[in-house]
DNA sequence: CGAATTTCAGTGGAACTGAAATTT
DNA sequence: CAAATTTCAGTTACACTGAAATTC
């Protein structure tokens, strides 16, 4: 009672998967947060800056589909990138109601100095797990993630055949 | 480009376990909302409640520190869950800055509604993987919430040492 | 005095909803 | 006409900060 650093998680909670999700997703969600702010990033602009240049230039909600942002918040994330030069935003000539945005260099050398930040504080928040355990987890969380879409997917095609 | 279901993940975040862990962690976050959300309940509701029946009647921030929920939430969260009678906030006679809360009988019959709803859920959100990958991911979710959970003790001991 | 507990007011990132305007 | 894209205004759950009041 007296140590304040005695909290003893209830073993319910302890062995529930969402819960040690939840929690764990916190704790590297703050991690991540916290050097990206330090470079004066957001989590998403690595995102997208990732996505553009993987996939090259593409439609709005095409990025925000591929990552997992919602329709309505890719217009800011782009304003803020596209003010800082590392994206441009030019109307598609094809179909007057898309942008289309393309990484510019800029764009290209901030994604490069990202993901140095990316991986180093990878090594930090998952620091309690060597190269193997890394490697399971990433394997099981793809399962997890994979499913889910899935499953959005068919809830898509059911609305689509009525 | 017109399939709409076709929304590949960059390389680069699909293999980053932090990405990973957010992108589940909100899939299944969502699942068990809606879940608990149906039942009336959140998920602090549950976390409270099953700390309460685990260790018995307790103040205020140690209930806080067992289900990770900040000093500064957990009134409102006791506060909602007083009102529907399912715990009692009594002043501490011994130390008349804490309130003792502790768990009603209605209290205890919710906690196992919530048990059943929860392990219902877990199956459904976890469908992908199997008993033996479920232990597996728990053990290492545990493991990053342990090494993350020390080094907040670490940095209050410096603190405590000046 | 310092430290701990409760409480409140408020901030801020993030995910989401709904709807309007435009275009296909 | 329906459907897709962009955009905006607003909501909500959540984690957190800072500070006041009380008590140890």
């Amino acid at each position: 009672m007296s140590d304040p650093d005695s909290h003893p998680v209830p073993t319910r909670l302890d062995h529930l998967p969402s819960f040690l999700l939840t929690q764990s997703a916190r704790h590297v969600h703050r991690m991540v947060f916290d050097r990206l702010d330090a470079a004066d990033a957001r989590g998403h602009h690595y995102r997208m800056l990732a996505a553009l240049d993987e996939f090259g230039p593409s439609s709005q909600v095409e990025l925000g589909r591929r990552c997992g942002l919602d329709r309505s918040d890719v217009a800011a994330a782009v304003d803020a990138l596209a003010d800082r030069r590392f994206v441009e935003r030019t109307p598609d000539p094809a179909d007057r109601r898309r942008n289309i945005i393309s990484l510019t260099r800029r764009g290209r050398n901030r994604l490069t100095l990202l993901d140095d930040v990316l991986t180093t504080v990878q090594n930090d928040a998952f620091a309690a797990l060597d190269a193997d355990e890394r490697e399971q987890l990433t394997a099981m969380l793809t399962k997890v993630v994979d499913h889910h879409t899935r499953a959005v997917h068919e809830q898509r095609a059911i609305v689509h055949e009525s």
